[in-house]
DNA sequence: TAAATATACTACTAATTTGGTAGGAATTAA
DNA sequence: TTAATTCCTACCAAATTAGTAGTATATTTA
């Protein structure tokens, strides 16, 4: 399961996608009443967000937060690890989170590793093709499907 | 990520799978030696395999447990989700640990759960059409293949 | 029947992680 | 100068995880 971090950060990033391209930033208050992200953890976020790169911040009265990311370059795959944690299902089978499994004789000849790393192969490859912008266009297909019942 | 008790689950599964057909039970000892588990730890996990009715035991001396379904047809999709947690990555695609996702307005206009829905079936058709039996196979390949080098 | 050996059961516990909150300092616009 | 905002440090409560301890109960075997 994705952490609630990882699930506000991707919302929140969702949110300054939309605005992508304007010049006005985006205030953490505005984005915590939109989204019903609690205030102060998303501020918490935000900085994390800035720290990896994602987006920029202007301080001070009108300030707020800015994509600095084109929304079509910034991929699911990457928010989830740079912001939570590991997609794999088994630490042995994670990339970034990587840990040996103490009671495996030898992971090469681990069935059960075989078949995770198949199932991390598997999501990866969908979550790394899958950017904001194309959440953005999933949205809108989803909307019209929805308001034509 | 999976927890330590499913992990240990399927690896003691696996053990006994390897004895199936056998008459001689398995003790906890044993497999608790040989996969390196936690005793007591084992113990209890083995008690809620039995509840959930993949193995029978056999108490006093000379007890333990044996599998009692076919090695072909316990699927590790189904360990999963009557060890351990959910696969899905968000509650709100998990078909067993499903919640309703406050912060959204709608859950059928979602852009992020779409995708992950897309993640999680995924993950559940590798996941379900794997059996012990299978896995075991896997390990025999790959120990062929490990030691040819 | 007694001793040895297992599972079955009940009740804790310790460490870690998660999901926050509180309070104020620094910065900027008007 | 004041209001609004990000930035920073420190804390905290609840839940979850990964176990452990101790004992009761059942079964085999000598």
């Amino acid at each position: 399961m994705l952490q609630k971090k990882t699930k506000y950060a991707i919302k929140a990033l969702l949110a300054l996608a939309k605005h992508y391209g304007e010049h006005r930033p985006l205030k953490t208050s505005e984005i915590s009443k939109n989204e019903k992200i609690p205030r102060k953890f998303l501020e918490a976020i935000m900085l994390d967000l800035k720290k990896i790169g994602y987006v920029n911040s202007q301080m001070g009265a009108r300030g707020g937060y800015v994509l600095i990311k084109h929304p079509e370059e910034v991929m699911l795959s990457n928010i989830i690890r740079s912001t939570g944690g590991p997609i794999a299902l088994l630490p042995c089978v994670s990339l970034n989170f990587y840990e040996p499994c103490k009671e495996c004789v030898s992971e090469e000849v681990c069935g059960l590793r075989d078949v995770i790393l198949e199932v991390r192969e598997a999501s990866i490859k969908i979550l790394s093709k899958t950017s904001l912008a194309d959440i953005l266009r999933r949205e809108n297909k989803l909307l019209k499907k929805h308001t034509l019942h």
